[in-house]
DNA sequence: TCTGGGGTCCTAGGACCC
DNA sequence: TCTGGGGTCCTAGGACCC
C-alpha cells in the first residue's frame, strides 16, 4: 500500500469501499492447474465466434484484452491458452469471496462474481479505519483463496471504482507494473479526476454514449459542465443526462443495494454454425427452455412473462414476449410459448443466437416449493417430476392454452397453427386483455 | 479484427383505466 | 359529437455492466 491511501482516511472520507479479484476467471484455473502458471491464459469462447471473458496478467502483457473476439487475441497472442470456463467453479470461490467480506461488514452488495460494494458506515462504532480493513480484506483475501485483489476506497461508488481501478497491476510498454493495493481517493485526487478523465471512464458511459457525447464536443468530465442538463437529456436521455451531471460535480447518489432481486433468467446461445430454417431452432430452444425453467424453480420463483431473442448473421435482432396472468416454471410450458412466439418471427436468415428469458416473477406458493422440493430430492427424479409437472398442468393448463392463443391472435397467421386446431367456426378466447372471437379469416399482419 | 453470456436499467409508444 | 390527462402495464429495442 502506498500513495494516498498512506494518509489513512476516517469514514466520513471514505465511506465506500469497492474490492475487485484480479483476472478472476483466469486465476481460479491458474490456481486448479499450477502448469498454467507464468503462462498467458484466458477464459472465454475458444471458436470463431468466441470472446475473452477473462485474461492472465501475462497474456494481458501481450495486449489480450477481456471482451476481445477470440480470433483477435490469438493472432495478438500466439500460443495464448484459451480455456472454456468453469462456471460452477468460480461460483464457488465468488461466495467465499462473499463470505470474507460479510465478515467485515454485511452491508455489501456484489457487482458480478468478482467485485462488491461495501458501504463501512455502519462500522463506526467499533472504530475501524477504511484503510486497515481494505489491508485485512486483501491479506485474507491472498492467504485463505490464494487470490489477489485490489481495493478502491472513496466518498461514494464513483469514486471507490475508480479508485480501485487506480490500485490495480497494469501493463506499460509489455511490462506488468504492480500496482498500490490500495487507494484511497482523496479530495486531491477526486479533483484532478474530474479534471482529467475521459467521459468514457464513467460508470454507464459506453461506446454509444461516448460517441454521441464526442459529436457535442464532450470528450472529458470536465466538458460536461459547459452544457445544460435539458440539452444533454436531448441527446443521451433523462436518466443518463441526471447521473452525468451528478458525475462531472463528484455527486453520486446510488446507495450499497444489499438486497438485490433477481429479476430475470435466461439461456443465450450463439452457435458455432448458425441454425438454418424453424425446425433447428425449434427444437434448441425447447433444450433452452428446460435450463430456464430449471433455474426457475433453483431460484423458487415463478415467471409470468417468456421472452426470445433470435440474432441472424448480419448481427441484427429482433425479441417477441408474451405476459401471462400466471406464473409458469415448467419446461413445456415455457416451450410452448417460446414456440408460439418463435413461429411468429420471419426467419430471414440463419440464425447465429437463440435465448429464452423469463421474468416479471411471482413468488412461488407455498404448496409450490413443496411440490419443487420433492422433484429436486427425489432418487426417482424422472418419473417424480412427471407426476409433479402433470399436476401443475392440471391447474395451468386451461390457462397456458388461452395464452398460446392469445399469442397467435397477436402474431396473426404465421403463429395460428394448423388450421384444423383452428376450425372452421373460429375459436374464442379469454385473455388478460379482454375477450377476442376470431377465425381463419382474420389473422392480422 | 470482430464482437459471449449472465444479467440490469432505460426509453418510447400503445393500450387501458379512471 | 368531441374529447383531457395522469398512471400503470406491456412490448421491443438499445445500452451498459462484469
Amino acid at each position: 500500500m502506498s500513495n494516498s491511501a498512506s494518509e489513512d482516511p476516517g469514514l466520513d472520507e471514505a465511506p465506500i469501499l469497492h474490492i475487485d479479484l484480479d483476472a478472476f476467471f483466469a486465476s481460479v484455473e491458474i490456481l486448479d492447474d499450477p502448469s498454467l502458471r507464468g503462462k498467458p491464459v484466458c477464459v472465454g469462447g475458444s471458436g470463431d465466434r468466441g470472446v475473452i471473458a477473462s485474461a492472465s496478467y501475462e497474456a494481458r502483457r501481450f495486449g489480450v484484452r477481456s471482451a476481445m473476439a477470440s480470433v483477435v487475441a490469438r493472432r495478438t497472442c500466439p500460443g495464448l491458452i484459451i480455456l472454456p470456463g468453469r462456471f460452477d467453479r468460480y461460483e464457488a470461490y465468488s461466495r467465499r469471496f462473499h463470505d470474507i467480506v460479510r465478515d467485515l461488514t454485511p452491508d455489501f452488495e456484489p457487482i458480478g462474481l468478482d467485485e462488491v460494494f461495501c458501504d463501512l458506515r455502519s462500522l463506526r462504532r467499533l472504530g475501524v479505519r477504511p484503510v486497515s480493513a481494505a489491508n485485512e480484506l486483501r491479506a485474507r483475501i491472498s492467504s485463505e483463496l490464494e487470490l489477489r485483489c485490489g481495493v478502491g476506497l472513496g466518498r461514494n461508488k464513483l469514486f471507490a471504482k475508480l479508485a480501485s481501478k487506480q490500485s490495480k497491476p497494469r501493463v506499460v510498454g509489455g511490462r506488468l507494473v504492480e500496482g498500490a493495493g490500495v487507494f484511497w481517493a482523496s479530495r486531491e485526487v477526486e479533483d484532478r479526476w474530474l479534471a482529467e478523465l475521459p467521459v468514457r471512464a464513467l460508470w454507464g458511459v459506453g461506446p454509444a454514449t461516448a460517441s454521441k457525447l464526442e459529436k457535442l464536443g464532450l470528450q472529458w468530465v470536465r466538458d460536461l459542465s459547459r452544457v445544460d442538463e435539458e440539452t444533454l437529456a436531448h441527446h443521451v436521455g433523462p436518466a443518463m443526462a441526471a447521473s452525468l451531471f451528478a458525475y462531472a460535480k463528484g455527486e453520486d447518489l446510488r446507495e450499497v443495494v444489499v438486497e438485490r432481486a433477481l429479476k430475470s433468467v435466461g439461456r443465450d446461445q450463439t452457435f458455432a454454425k448458425s441454425l438454418e430454417g424453424i425446425d433447428e431452432v425449434l427444437e434448441m430452444s425447447k433444450a433452452q427452455a428446460a435450463v430456464v425453467a430449471r433455474a426457475l424453480r433453483q431460484e423458487s420463483r415463478v415467471a409470468r412473462t417468456i421472452s426470445v431473442v433470435v440474432r441472424f448473421d448480419d448481427l441484427t435482432s429482433v425479441s417477441r414476449s408474451q405476459t401471462l396472468s400466471f406464473g409458469i416454471d415448467d419446461e413445456v410450458s415455457i416451450a410452448a410459448i417460446a414456440e408460439a412466439l418463435l413461429q411468429s418471427l420471419e426467419l430471414r436468415q440463419a440464425v447465429r443466437l437463440l435465448g429464452i428469458h423469463a421474468s416479471s416473477f411471482l413468488e412461488r406458493e407455498k404448496n409450490q416449493v413443496q411440490l419443487s422440493f420433492a422433484i429436486e430430492t427425489s432418487t426417482d427424479d424422472a418419473r417424480e417430476r412427471a407426476t409433479a409437472l402433470s399436476r401443475e398442468r392440471q391447474t395451468g393448463s386451461e390457462a397456458l392454452r388461452d395464452a398460446l392463443d392469445e399469442v397467435r391472435r397477436r402474431f396473426g397467421r404465421a403463429a395460428l397453427g394448423t388450421a384444423a386446431e383452428l376450425g372452421d367456426e373460429g375459436i374464442h378466447v379469454e385473455t388478460q386483455r379482454g375477450s377476442h372471437a376470431f377465425g381463419p379469416g382474420d389473422a392480422r399482419r
